[in-house]
RNA sequence: GGGUCGGUACUCAAGUGGUCAACGAGGGCUGACUGUAAAUCAGCUGGCUUUACGCCUACGGGGGUUCGAGUCCCUCCCGGCCCA
């Protein structure tokens, strides 16, 4: 009887959706498991973006072997396009796009924010205009869901509102209070289905400490699968952006994933990390290679990940000068026959990337997107186990 | 040889008497990018300097007209086309 009892028991654990492996004893960081329906995720992670379904630049196989978990993809802009008939019929997101792992669909409330001026808030939804060709959606926090479940992703998002900064205390409060209705509706709706994808909820609140605190009292109280932050790196000061977490992270359920939407550099990540932040996406590492701004490591190799050498160190220290970023457009690099990293780019050299850069081969883009995923996901497989071995 | 059209900054190319150091595009240089309307966007791109509604030097060369010329006239040089 113990026994069934003990396996039962050994059942439910291996079974959770979300499971914390180890704490540091240093800060709030934390070694966690994450379960969904296409496979278990380390955490902390990051999400190379796939809004359209495409990591741009990138194949499914590259993504695999740059070690990504997860990508993000957006309830929006696939409405748009290709839309929902061709999503029903080719069995979701996954199958279309030929990708295994999990994906976290953003809900489209992000584009409440950036599309602000093609977009009309109502208190049932958002109505939006296509910039492109003109016409017209309205997006209901049912809809972001029914949506989310054509897309199939393992992680859906909350419809939320996300505010710009500067805003108004009166104007957080109030879509705040949409934000939580909204929240509401979608686990509602998520409760009518029998599929076993996550739900997380977003909170909100600006820049203000009651309005955070009280959105993630309302958002636990709901009870969601996890936890994001929203509203970040909309325009606010820097500063604002770990104040929010210390304000925020405590009122959250500590068994359930934290997720510091949009971010960011390499720094606000580690940072937010030794907050208890678990997941995080962001369009730097692969927009700014399209820009040509690369991210590398500072010093004469890049971290190994079973040393224990001076990297984990660097990692660690506060002034953050582990990495830099280079513009591969800089005339300096016309004669640099270095390598562009000594991972995954060892045969391409420096000069050959700004050459390609210069004479526009897509070529560039790919190479440079191909070393900026890998920078930022060995960041984090660095930081996992900086996390194990207890040295953050 | 004659006629004709043209020669503008790194390149192409606007400009037909003052507000032209000269539109625009490309190129070059440098920035910025944080739940992607983003292979995008911004600034600079003759020299000097106290970076300024400042001073020089500049629109093939030279010379005129004019208060004032990239713009009008003369001439020379160079190029395209047509006729001999």
């Amino acid at each position: 009887m113990i026994q069934l009892l003990m396996v039962k028991e050994l059942w439910l654990e291996l079974n959770k959706m979300f499971k914390v492996i180890k704490t540091s004893k240093k800060n709030q960081a934390r070694l966690c498991e994450i379960s969904t329906p296409h496979g278990k995720i380390r955490s902390p992670f990051f999400m190379p973006i796939a809004t359209r379904g495409a990591v741009k630049n990138l194949t499914v196989d590259e993504l695999n072997d740059l070690g990504s978990q997860i990508v993000l993809s957006n309830t929006y802009h696939l409405l748009i396009r290709p839309g929902m008939k061709i999503m029903k019929k080719v069995g979701g997101l996954h199958k279309f796009m030929n990708w295994s792992k999990p994906i976290l669909t953003d809900s489209g409330g992000f584009q409440v924010f950036s599309l602000a001026k093609h977009r009309k808030i109502t208190k049932n939804g958002v109505h939006f205009s296509d910039p492109q060709s003109g016409e017209k959606y309205f997006i209901t926090p049912k809809k972001a869901i029914q949506i989310q479940q054509t897309i199939g992703s393992d992680i859906m998002m909350a419809f939320d509102e996300c505010p710009k900064y500067p805003c108004t205390k009166k104007y957080a409060k109030e879509s705040l209070e949409l934000t939580t209705k909204w929240a509401q509706l979608c686990k509602d709706q998520k409760l009518k289905s029998k599929n076993k994808q996550l739900l997380f909820g977003i909170v909100q609140g600006s820049i203000y400490k009651d309005l955070r605190i009280e959105s993630a009292k309302q958002l636990a109280k709901i009870g969601f699968d996890g936890y994001a932050i929203g509203g970040i790196a909309v325009g606010e000061p820097r500063k604002y952006m770990e104040q929010i977490l210390k304000w925020t992270i405590p009122e959250l359920p500590q068994k359930k994933a934290r997720y510091l939407m949009g971010v960011g550099k390499p720094e606000e990540i580690i940072q937010a990390v030794k907050n208890g932040v678990d997941m995080f996406d962001c369009v730097i590492p692969t927009r700014e290679a399209r820009h040509g701004r690369l991210y590398v490591w500072t010093g004469r190799s890049e971290p190994q990940l079973t040393s224990e050498s001076k990297q984990r160190l660097r990692l660690t220290q506060r002034a953050w000068n582990f990495y830099k970023t280079i513009n591969i457009t800089n005339a300096k690099f016309v004669n640099d026959l270095t390598p562009i990293n000594q991972t995954n780019l060892k045969p391409y050299s420096k000069a050959y990337l700004h050459h390609l850069f210069r004479t526009n081969e897509p070529l560039g883009m790919r190479l440079a997107t191909l070393n900026n995923l890998n920078f930022y996901l060995m960041l984090m497989s660095k930081i996992r186990e900086l996390i194990r071995v207890g040295d953050i």
